[in-house]
DNA sequence: GACAGGTCACGAAGGTCA
DNA sequence: TGACCTTCGTGACCTGTC
């Protein structure tokens, strides 16, 4: 197994992962030039390469300018540059991408394997087919996976959703105790009432009893 | 002349692919995978997959805008022309040819042989009668068997689902009869690392089951 | 409003058995 | 072999919180 196996293989590699310290295949093929790889598959497909989305990585589109009719400025995804409406993760990134992060930067990277040779394009088309090399383009744009949620912060989010509910229930019953405060009222109204029917302010009270 | 071109030339069926369709397996991913693809439906619809339209991933365009009634598009398997319900190995095939490709596609070619000049017609009722055409016609609509998966992936998989299983069980933990799961599964887990001793994965199972 | 997570229908893999 | 089934990753859409 090579030192690079070795390297990818290993968990903490995948912690500190930036743009600038790119893969060795990557190395390979660091020039800004469109280039043509031939892919493993015996049937002499290729697969066509290219950098130039590369410049395009959280990039805001500007608007066109004739048509103002959309307020929001249109964003392309980091990852697989279809249409983004924000930010993900710290990059702009679409739904999917989101999504496909959330679910997978936290894997054990050596469950994911690239078929070809880790540096597959990844576009709206393409995403879907290589786990690997879309998760590796996540972590190239910088997505920071230190900002999902663990297993320990969802349950402590949990926990306080819950004491929240707690509280809840604890002011109602404080309503509940209102609610017995209110009858007991209500019973000394009609006491009251009672009291009274001789008198000629009946009507009054009975009124009020009413509302 | 090409094998390939003699090949398009001597199969009859090839009048029902599309004119677009090109067999040149370099145009495989053609132009950064910004290409019009037209399926082999010889009705009225065309698939456009195009990263440049972004809201149309993938979508289907009726080209007859008069009739809307039938909501589930009307395929036809690229193959053998059978009804088909979509994509298969990155081709609009039927089921039968698509597991006759997954069982198939990995095989050593030069071990079948066409009894006839390689150039059989392949339909619904003749796809049976020579498995080499009918898995040369598969390659030549360009199916992919780098997408099936291998015994390496299969068994990574069913690895990773027997751990996660395992974890469960573990957070379970008192329960007896999570007890004798966890065993079970702990089985499991060992005759598939002793059944897998012989490659050279083997290291990353044992890695993961430490996980 | 922005951006986390959650949900669920769906597509496309593999598996099964007559 | 192929019809039918199961499984699982995906992504559009939703909810919740700050």
């Amino acid at each position: 197994m090579t030192t690079m196996t070795n390297t990818i293989l290993n968990n903490e590699y995948w912690n500190n992962i930036s743009v600038n310290q790119s893969f060795d295949f990557d190395d390979l093929f660091s020039s800004a030039f469109n280039f043509v790889l031939p892919m493993k598959n015996e049937n002499t497909e290729i697969l066509l390469l290219s950098s130039e989305n590369d410049h395009k990585y959280s990039q805001t589109l500007p608007t066109n300018n004739t048509t103002e009719e959309s307020q929001q400025p249109s964003l392309i995804c980091g990852v697989c540059g279809a249409p983004a409406f924000g930010y993900n993760f710290d990059q702009i990134t679409c739904e999917s991408c989101k999504a496909f992060f959330r679910r997978n930067a936290l894997r054990y990277m050596p469950d994911l394997k690239c078929r070809y040779s880790s540096s597959c394009i990844i576009n709206v088309n393409t995403r879907r087919q290589c786990t690997y090399c879309r998760l590796k383009k996540c972590f190239d744009i910088k997505m920071r996976k230190d900002w999902i949620r663990t297993e320990e912060e969802k349950q402590l989010r949990q926990l306080i959703k819950l004491t929240k509910e707690q509280k809840k229930i604890n002011d109602l019953s404080n309503d509940q105790q209102s609610l017995i405060n209110f009858s007991q009222v209500l019973r000394k109204k009609k006491r009251l009432i009672i009291k009274s029917t001789n008198q000629e302010f009946v009507p009054k009270l009975v009124n009020i009893n009413n509302h």
